[in-house]
RNA sequence: GGGGCGUUAGCUCAGAGGUAGAGCAUUCGGCUUUUAACCGACUGGUCGUAGGUUCGAUCCCUACACGCCCCA
């Protein structure tokens, strides 16, 4: 494996740092049930502003001649005549799931002489006329509630207005709670707004949508659409939430570090590469931050860790997207055996506060976080996989050489030993490294930034972690030895004179900061979105981003 | 980069070398406890794009675009 922090690939960058309700602005940890309040900080005004001179503007679009557009067009012509369509005066008190949650229980004659008075407000989904009452459903960032609309307990001529409204329409309804005859709990309105008018027509009610070009184009239609969809992003968001909370209590800094770069550098990787009109000159997008947080373990913080974007410019795939999302820790007085055992241990807890389990199910495959996680050797995997290998010749040049003909590996002149036993790891053990397994002592040759092993310096202190054959993680303790980095980092020089353009470039000032002295420390990267992925059971890595790279649709 | 599959109404999908179909949605009518509400009537299409073969192509062929999957 290459000397990548987490070959984690894609990944979406709305992490939003809070999942509680936006109007109590209170974070609760990710893992604790979030507690709604009832009737709580929203107010509903039922006031409505009427209409400014600005709002009469005509806004008429002819370029989409669609029948269903046109007609739901000349509905927001008529709203706009009426006064203004786009106001901004609605306050709602209650979420659909805090109303289920607090008075689903109730008893139907108990909930009538309670007289819960509530507003609410979202997407009506559901549309059921049948003459002069009509059941709606709305759905908000929480949940869906019935809404019952009749007639005759609503202002003349509100019903007939509501009778033209569509699918997809925001709506705010007051009134008080009800349950039907099927012990539905409803809100009967005694008001009824439309909030803003939907021009587009939602996909079918049945089978939803299910273009995958669409979803993920147009990720807001899927995420009204489909709530398997939204719970990807809410476990996600829950996951690095959890990632943050872990750190925290441990005394670690979170930063954030350069995007733009000079030298772009940290990870064996080919970058994007932009230009500074005012300073002309060439900058690249980072490929990971390894070396500016190790800088930062130098000028004293000594636990520091960054979540954020890396860009490759590399393939697209299910594992790859160019720009995804890394969480990189810097631990001073530590080794790498700390790190693979905090990261068992917050991959456990994880694993429970997200899904309630720590049996992981991936693609019909069943991993338990709750058992200890497997160690090997890099050799020790080449070997189980390959049996028939000579384990006394697994560092001569030549056998080595050998085996990867017989397995169709094309060698170049450059590869070493340890270069050719990770080629040979990567073909033929990587894939079948299912449950969750440290993979440790990666060869010197291949790992540019890692701490040389103590009794056998042709390999490094580093491991990686492999769950479902996939990487997920990779850390290492970090070589502080500024004079050996150097010389890393001349060999990779080379290697790039010798046309390997994904070899690193000599960084001077990350030696100048070695110079200076960094303690003993050990390091981690963790591959945000594979790890969401295998959270999720998510088969694509475009699954758990919100707006996955596409190539660029063509308007006409 | 190579290979396979796909692209038909707003959505979900059928279809066959001879002027294009269903369900839902839309539109109109009916209906005051529905649950994919129901009943009746109507409407809706450059069959991804461009060429070619053919009397005739949405269907066969070629190229391209976009997407999905696999491989490098």
């Amino acid at each position: 494996m290459k000397n990548r922090r987490p070959t984690s690939a894609g990944a979406a960058r709305f992490v939003p740092t809070c999942s509680t309700r936006v109007e109590s602005r209170i974070c609760a940890p990710a893992w604790k049930p979030v507690t709604l309040r009832p009737s709580s900080t929203e107010d509903w005004t039922p006031s409505s502003k009427r209409a400014s001179s600005r709002d009469c503007r005509r806004v008429t679009d002819d370029r989409d001649d669609n029948k269903l557009i046109a007609e739901r067009r000349k509905k927001l012509d008529a709203l706009r005549e009426q006064g203004n369509a786009f106001p901004n005066d609605v306050h709602r008190n209650a979420l659909a799931d805090e109303l289920h949650a607090t008075y689903g229980g109730h008893e139907a004659e108990h909930l009538v002489e309670e007289d819960v008075e509530v507003a609410v407000a979202g997407r009506m989904l559901v549309k059921r006329v049948m003459g002069k009452a009509s059941f709606i459903k709305l759905q908000d960032r929480s949940g869906q509630i019935q809404v019952r609309v009749e007639r005759d307990r609503l202002p003349e001529g509100t019903y007939a207005g509501f009778k033209r409204w569509d699918v997809g329409d925001i709506l705010m309804a007051g009134g008080s709670l009800f349950k039907t005859q099927t012990g539905e709990l409803t809100v009967m309105a005694d008001e009824i707004r439309l909030v803003t008018k939907s021009l587009r027509p939602l996909p079918e009610k049945w089978h939803g949508l299910s273009d995958q070009e669409i979803r993920y184009r147009q990720r807001y239609v899927d995420l009204i659409m489909n709530e398997s969809s939204r719970e990807i992003f809410l476990k996600r968001s829950a996951i690095v939430q959890y990632m943050r909370a872990f750190l925290d209590s441990q005394d670690f800094l979170e930063v954030e570090t350069p995007m733009m770069q000079v030298t772009p550098g940290g990870a064996i990787a080919r970058p994007f590469s932009t230009h500074h009109n005012a300073l002309d000159m060439q900058l690249y997008l980072r490929i990971a931050p390894e070396l500016n947080l190790k800088r930062l373990v130098v000028g004293g913080f000594e636990r520091v860790y960054e979540i954020n974007r890396n860009f490759r410019n590399e393939g697209v795939s299910t594992q790859h997207n160019p720009e995804f999302t890394m969480m990189e820790a810097y631990r001073a007085y530590a080794d790498y055996e700390d790190w693979m055992n905090s990261t068992e241990a917050m991959l456990r807890g994880m694993a429970s506060a997200v899904n309630g389990d720590t049996l992981v199910n991936y693609q019909g495959e069943e991993y338990d976080f709750g058992k200890p996680f497997k160690r090997m050797t890099v050799e020790e995997v080449i070997l189980h996989f390959n049996p028939d290998l000579d384990a006394a010749k697994l560092r001569d040049r030549g056998y080595l050489v050998g085996v990867c003909e017989q397995l169709g590996i094309p060698v170049k002149d450059g590869y070493g030993e340890g270069k050719l036993q990770i080629e040979i790891f990567e073909k033929t053990g990587e894939d079948n490294l299912r449950e969750p397994t440290f993979v440790t002592q990666y060869p010197t040759e291949v790992s540019p930034l890692s701490r040389e092993n103590d009794d056998d310096p042709f390999v490094t202190d580093r491991f990686e972690l492999f769950i479902a054959g996939r990487e997920i993680a990779n850390g290492f303790s970090e070589l502080n030895d500024p004079e050996e980095q150097a010389a890393r980092f001349r060999a990779q020089a080379a290697n790039r004179d010798a046309g390997d353009d994904e070899a690193m470039a000599f960084d001077h000032d990350y030696i100048r900061a070695l110079e200076y002295g960094m303690p003993p420390t050990a390091g981690i990267g963790i591959g945000i979105d594979r790890l969401v992925m295998l959270l999720t059971d998510s088969p694509s890595i475009r699954d758990v981003l919100l707006f996955p790279h596409m190539r660029p649709e063509v308007f006409d």
